[in-house]
DNA sequence: GATGAAATGAGAATCGTTGTCAACTTGGCT
DNA sequence: AGCCAAGTTGACAACGATTCTCATTTCATC
């Protein structure tokens, strides 16, 4: 502690800082661990996985710290999001352009897809029923042609 | 599809008679109950939820069986699901045909919409891509005239 | 009506995710 | 260079939704 105040400057209490980054956060090792280690991987992994991943790699983050790493990451969009049918939360990094998935559902294999026609779809529709402020999610789910080749053997 | 079909029948194999209905289960009270109440509303509703209206309508049922019953009806085919923006799985009775739903975020209006040019497009995208045997999630999210016209003043 | 498999219900068990809070970093400022 | 305040972290508790367990009950059939 600084003995007593000082009584010359007792500094501003705020106001005078600018943030660099208005909602950045601070670019700690751990958020960097998780950033590189979102690089190594393609499809979506979970919060779990990617903890898992961590660990294997060396690096130590709790596994709360690498939920809210993942989770300031995709509400800045730098990663992006997507339930499974279990309804599990999983993250990949990808373009910050609005676009879609095509999922193997044997492999993880995922396509990135866009489809201009279907925004602008979804948009007419929802404001001719008087909805506003509209978004949507559209996940398409199959097998690849991979996955398909190796069990038309089996069963 | 949840489906969980993992463990086959535990029992010893038993020859079945005559299995009146394959798959459809026995029309017990409760399963009835569950039924009956899926018509008295609109919107999706949670499993907890329609615990509580079944409780509201004076007829108990355990929760786990509601979970059962939901869950049974959903692989008929008999109500369809809806995983909301938090995860959670949501039940509502509707058409047997292939649709989606615009959803109000604050009341939770539904309206079923259809779009055939979405699914071809889905099927066209998913093929060129080598994927097979595709299924695809679709569900538009917005705000319902009714309730932006009351959030104009909030906030 | 007896019987056995299916179904139920209450609570324990899971599992993903979030909250809590003391200890620790980081950045800015003196 | 060093200190303070605020931001972060991590271990673990808490939580909420869903599933599992299993003793008891119900249904369809004999």
């Amino acid at each position: 502690m600084t003995s007593t105040e000082a009584n010359s400057r007792p500094s501003s209490p705020e106001a005078n800082s600018r943030p660099s980054s208005p909602e950045a956060g601070r670019p700690t090792k751990q958020r960097l661990a998780v950033a590189r280690i979102m690089d190594t991987f393609e499809g979506f992994r979970s919060a779990q996985e990617v903890h898992t991943l961590l660990a294997t790699a060396g690096e130590t983050v709790g596994l709360a710290t690498v939920y809210r790493a993942l989770q300031r990451m995709a509400e800045a969009g730098e990663v992006d999001t997507l339930r499974t049918e279990e309804g599990e939360l999983t993250y990949r990094r990808c373009s910050t352009t609005h676009h879609h998935h095509l999922v193997c559902r044997a492999c993880g294999a995922t396509v990135e897809i866009e489809g201009p026609a279907v925004e602008r779809w979804a948009q007419t529709v929802s404001h001719e029923h008087g909805y506003v402020d509209v978004s949507h999610t559209l996940e398409i789910f199959g097998t690849c042609a991979d996955c398909a080749r190796v069990s038309t053997g089996g069963r």
